[in-house]
DNA sequence: CCTATTGGTAAGTAACACTTACTTACAAAA
DNA sequence: TTTTGTAAGTAAGTGTTACTTACCAATAGG
């Protein structure tokens, strides 16, 4: 029998926290269903009655997590109206998420992307989503002369992007604090100002 | 019996092309052992006595693509000896390299991060040492007043190669073209003069 | 000529992701 | 009150997979 997606029965609840938290601890593909079944305390049958497969289930927590992630990031950005202070907010916001969120940062940085069905999830149309926002911003930058005119949006995003995915993956990986308040202004300072003398 | 790694036998090389072969076409876990020993034409058992497992595989072919790489690159920044120049070289090359070898960036960018004891590989090993070319140029480049004094070096590595792996994942996952000229001009210009107008 | 080593094979095995067939609980309809 | 449909959960598989072990054949050195 098929499970139609509309409640949220303890069950599911506890296999995603019990998933969450070997997530903390290891690596995706050296964690087992059955391990997750029984830090859940369900057995494993059980998982692929609310997930279509263990990858499902990666994408789903991920989902969790960036809905949160997003909200509180476009509430701050709605705060401001000059968009180079927008764009910083956003470096510095999603430094800020990736370092405090280390589940979250890991699965999105590190797990996700070697697999063409994630970019099929709902998962990935939410960093769409968040991707577009950014481009938004800096359309507007342009139009109000904020930004150099012979800037391309799409490579200043790919910029921005990969600068805070970069920045954070000694993080995620070794463990290394990250320096956030210096590593952003730092970034904004480059991005914008430029580097040469 | 242990293999010494000295000769390099035929069934070895067989191995290592038919999984570049196999890489290019899906991703590391849906590739299976029996498929690659299949495609070799040896038997799945030949793949460990040359490969302490399937991971040790992918490292070894991506080792063997840097060493490529790598050599490229330093010959080509020889040439030069201004640092803005030198670092314009990398983004360019890099882009270039991870464009026109697909496998190379495919186990680089989407399929070695996840697991930890990829960072206890030689391949891992050749990164460390392009990263600290890079820096090396940022510094000479400081001291040399080329490159504004406020900037810190790890940071601006920290954007110049985020920037340059972001450009290319949607080639990568997603098989679009990349224009390298105008990404590489585009990236240097916002990079080294700035995006506020 | 023997023997150690290297290149290679064949036949396993344990563990894993995932399936199937079943039970229980319970709410709404008849 | 009984019936029926369905969601929640279980128990016991199954096929596949990465990896192992035990063996064979060729060959080069002493």
């Amino acid at each position: 029998m098929k499970h139609k997606g509309k409640t949220n029965p303890p069950g599911r609840i506890k296999i995603m926290k019990s998933f969450s938290l070997l997530m903390a601890q290891k690596d995706f593909h050296s964690i087992t269903t059955a391990e997750i079944a029984k830090n859940a305390q369900v057995t494993e049958g059980l998982i692929y009655k609310y997930f279509k497969d263990k990858k499902d289930l990666l994408y789903q927590v991920l989902n969790k997590h960036f809905v949160e992630f997003q909200t509180k990031i476009e509430s701050r950005i709605a705060k401001e109206n000059n968009c180079i202070k927008q764009l910083e907010i956003i470096i510095f916001s999603s430094l800020e998420s990736y370092a405090d969120n280390r589940i979250f940062s890991k699965i999105l940085l590190l797990e996700v992307r070697n697999s063409l069905d994630f970019f099929d999830s709902g998962a990935y149309e939410m960093i769409r989503k968040y991707s577009r926002t950014i481009l938004e911003i800096i359309k507007k930058g342009l139009k109000e002369g904020e930004l150099k005119s012979d800037i391309d949006p799409l490579i200043l995003r790919k910029v921005i992007l990969g600068a805070i995915e970069h920045a954070c993956l000694g993080e995620i990986i070794f463990g290394r604090k990250l320096d956030i308040d210096k590593v952003s202004t730092g970034i904004a300072n480059i991005v914008f100002n430029g580097a040469k003398a």
